[in-house]
DNA sequence: GCTCCAATCTGAACAGTGTTGAGATGTGAG
DNA sequence: CTCACATCTCAACACTGTTCAGATTGGAGC
């Protein structure tokens, strides 16, 4: 394995290899910026020229991983099996590809699900929150999502969906049978949808239109973390 | 900080206190076995008269908090501001205590939660899931949530809420007003709730009472995770 | 009271870690 | 062909988790 020439051509991006294929066997913390290195082929201090420290390699290989996240559902939102047109199918389709992502390669969605440099901002795109909110507008323009639930809802679907997906990733909960996640996964973004459209219609049939709960929840002010990209990263 | 007599007394337990405030200052892994040890006082290698490894004393601690959770939960079930008898207002209690903990207590809260060793099952009493379930079933025996609903709703709501605390504590989002985050929290719960109730109702209207859909949910085996407990810590 | 065992803790050591800095080795622009 | 610059190596640093032989102690049984 080890390399004839003495630069290696793309040391930063085997890096990152080395590194998503060691999160996968042994998780986060389970190995070291030297394995990763020696795996590679080259010596512990070649990686600092790519990354500040061994903390910046997991940020950058955690953006790299969100980026493709990020692609991975705006596809499964497009195909959605069977009609692609119904934005709820569609919904649908993007929730199941982000719950099935993180069933199937756990390791990878830990790392990169809990966030340590994943913020929405950065240079990802597109992220995966991005389409999320866009379909989410989709919805709202096809009239099954009622305008005056759209502020905010992002949020509650958002919620519903990471947690069942850091459950599953977590093994905080498991599936006998593998197309159980899917079931449930419909069934969490069904149930949300559902309950966000009821709320509207329930504040529709007060005096004003809109409830004073309704009406305080939409000054809520959902202020998506900011992080500082990895300096030398991504 | 030296103490004078030559064995401890406590160590066991003042090394879970100063691992709990070490992950407060910096984290999960930002601290290790020798400082937690120093800062007791002692030389690194009488923790391990106590505990297996640095892990061990980790997966401690994280079922030390979670069962303190546990009891805050039931207790700010049992308080829930203004009718405690209503069990819709307490569910949004616990969800309210779930998140506010999460958002309050972010470092070690991001310990817990990422269940290194919080499957539910070990010897957690109360563990904060069946707190959970103990009052779906009050709300199913109060009639405001459906029979039909019921199986399974607890991952719903589990779900919802515990995306909702990790997205805090793992600062992927953020409220400018703190209010703001119990609003949400409520809208949470009651989003879930009603959408879980609309969801039975449709299933009502047809006709063999449950749709195929719910039908196939029903039969879905929910498996919580098993866990070894750790050997020498509780 | 004393004895003696088992629990508890210490000290020194091991391999392995992230990280740094000085120097070797290539590469591509001029 | 040269030479500056990016890239990589080597050796070293302080620190980590962990082990183990031995010192220290509290308490049970006499």
């Amino acid at each position: 394995m080890a390399r004839e020439r003495y630069h290696h051509g793309d040391l930063r991006g085997a890096l990152l290899d080395a590194a998503e294929t060691l999160v996968r066997e042994r998780g986060t913390d389970g190995w070291s910026l030297r394995e990763a290195s020696a795996r590679v082929g080259v010596s512990p201090s070649a990686a600092y020229h790519h990354f500040a420290s061994r903390d910046m390699l997991v940020r950058a290989l955690s953006e790299r991983v969100l980026a493709w996240l990020g692609e991975r559902l705006r596809h499964d939102c497009e195909h959605a099996p069977g009609q692609e047109d119904d934005p709820q199918r569609r919904l649908i389709a993007l929730g199941r590809s982000y719950v099935t992502w993180a069933l199937d390669d756990p390791a990878v969605a830990r790392l990169v699900l809990r966030g340590g440099a994943t913020g929405p901002d950065s240079a990802i795109t597109p992220h995966p929150h991005d389409v999320l909110t866009a379909e989410l507008d989709r919805l709202t323009a096809a009239g099954a999502l009622p305008e005056p639930a759209r502020e905010g809802a992002e949020f509650v679907v958002w919620a519903a969906l990471h947690g069942l997906a850091v459950l599953l990733a977590d093994g905080l909960v498991r599936f006998d049978d593998p197309h159980a996640v899917t079931l449930q996964t419909e069934r969490v973004v069904r149930t949300t949808l559902n309950g966000l459209a009821q709320e509207a219609s329930h504040a529709a049939g007060r005096p004003a239109g809109r409830s004073a709960h309704t009406e305080r929840l939409a000054r809520v002010d959902l202020t998506l973390t900011q992080r500082q990209p990895p300096s030398m990263g991504a």
